[in-house]
DNA sequence: CTGAAAGCGCTTACAG
DNA sequence: CTGAAAGCGCTTACAG
């Protein structure tokens, strides 16, 4: 059912009809009822693909990118940029790559495929290759990321210094008595590597371990870590390792934050619904969004702004430090 | 920069530089060449739609619609969908809605503006006027609903017993000695509606509180709710919910679950954080997500399929209860 | 107030 | 192996 069959069962031209439909021009009262009746009818629905070819204009479709929705942090900042993109009329294409470089290689291309006007990449995951694959995108759409620092032709980031995040709230924590930290990660991305420079540089004698699974695992790897380092304070790089960490102490009998310091990271739900609560390094993922929206669209109305944007975070305090 | 130019530069006709792009037909070797440079200087991406009006098909869009993706049990059910779908070279468009019937309607008439192929409402908070929107979006595009059972022309709907859910966990609960339960839901919608009259069926006499807010004001409602009724049990309409009951019972001194049995709903990552750890009822978001997106692309392909499936819940038992 | 016609940027038989 | 031309379904000056 195309404008042809809509304008014939009305006896008008398309012009008409698609006068009436855009409310672009005069139609007379008596000519509109009876375009109107067909179309109630029949049950039109233009052609999108045709409108935008001749209009000459775009989908209105902005390509956003994480590894994993199935993630607070995630999630949290998809739902951010919908809201405020939506009000501008950009419909949002969610791609989830997963972490290997071809599934991020065949997202862009069907982004790119499907004609995005901008392309944003949530979390620093995306900086493989020193941030190789956000170039090769940005030559053909604008390319923003939240959470890494790229420079480059058509690239825009805003992002907060987990770095010196973790090297601060490390260094409190040896303020209150703490000897022994340990730093407890479980991806190696841009983003960890990060944390962990900002751990050593707080302290270049504590453990440094990679921890991974679901939350039983890796509480119960955690268990084993207790036993060979008896660390005092544990800083996570997400809060979903903090809560495994808090409950394997329990189970130890380990007394936290008396015994055993927790900080973890990204201030997500999780942290308050522990007992006792987690301190966490909130490093401002709907501050981020929202620059990064704001900056959006300050491209697309020819306003000027800073290619790269960096924020601070903010250490929450609860029981667990 | 569009596929003229392209051919103009490489001095041969738009046909061919077509042919070469899709690799359909033949392109001599040093023809394809001149093409690969021309395009790989000046950085052409073809347009979409002229590419969708011309081959006739569609953009292999689906639309997404739920509440909030800033919620574990959309965000997992968008997750599956997403992973499902894209390996049939369907894109997600992604719609938040908020609760409101407004909100609702202008994010339907914006996917079927861009002529998605379909659309998937995530959750029952789509019900609205006993279905009557997704009855109208019906008329324009295949209908999907994850959770809740409706009845129609071109709709498709994937659901899980939660008034038998929650009718059975409270008979258990009553069959362990509990003798004032109490029901704790926080929107009022389809959903949450089957999952009370579940109460009800159970046991006449229970309280059934409407609480809602943060995790801060929801454990501070049940102190109140506490003091008042002393329930010995209490099933909750969502983890949060459950984990702030736990939160304030632990405040209150009163014992998880010796002297209170706490039940959440919809099993999320939440319910192994807390300790004690939360019950929780899975109405199996993943699985009806899965089924979802098998029975569309079923659809799309012709093959017939129930338009209505139900499926079991599980009482993931920890120890909460 | 209404219609004929050109044009948007591709694909695809068809002819050579 | 390559090109001319029609056609996809709209919008929009332009003429009346």
């Amino acid at each position: 059912m195309n404008i042809y069959d809509i304008a014939k069962k009305a006896d008008v031209s398309i012009a008409t009809v698609s006068r009436y439909i855009n409310k672009s021009g005069y139609v007379g009262k008596k000519t509109a009822e009876k375009i109107e009746s067909v179309i109630s009818h029949v049950g039109y629905t233009p052609s999108a693909a045709a409108k935008t070819l001749s209009k000459g204009g775009s989908f209105k479709l902005i390509g956003l990118v994480c590894c994993n929705i199935d993630d607070l942090y995630y999630a949290k900042s998809v739902s951010v940029l919908e809201k405020r993109l939506k009000i501008y009329g950009y419909d949002i294409i969610l791609s989830c790559t997963g972490e290997s470089i071809e599934e991020k290689e065949t997202s862009i291309n069907m982004l790119l495929s499907k004609n995005a006007d901008a392309i944003i990449f949530i979390g620093s995951v995306f900086m493989d290759g020193s941030g190789a694959l956000l170039k090769t995108a940005a030559k053909h759409v604008p390319c923003f990321i939240i959470n890494a620092l790229v420079r480059g032709e058509n690239i825009y980031c805003a992002y907060c210094d987990d770095r010196a995040a973790v090297r601060e709230t490390t260094q409190k924590l040896s303020e209150r008595g703490c000897r022994y930290p340990m730093f407890l990660y479980d991806v190696e991305t841009y983003g960890s590597e990060k944390k962990r420079l900002g751990f050593s540089d707080a302290c270049r004698n504590g453990h440094i371990e990679k921890i991974s699974g679901g939350f039983e695992e890796i509480s119960a790897a955690f268990g084993k870590l207790y036993d060979e380092f008896a660390p005092d304070a544990v800083v996570c790089s997400n809060d979903v390792i903090a809560a495994a960490v808090l409950n394997c102490a329990k189970k130890l009998g380990v007394p936290v934050p008396e015994k055993l310091k927790i900080v973890g990271h990204n201030n997500s739900l999780i942290s308050s619904c522990t007992a006792p609560s987690l301190t966490s390094i909130d490093n401002g993922a709907e501050e981020l969004s929202s620059i990064t929206a704001n900056n959006l669209l300050k491209l697309f109305n020819g306003e000027k702004f800073d290619a790269a944007i960096k924020i601070d975070y903010k250490l929450i305090e609860r029981e667990s430090f």
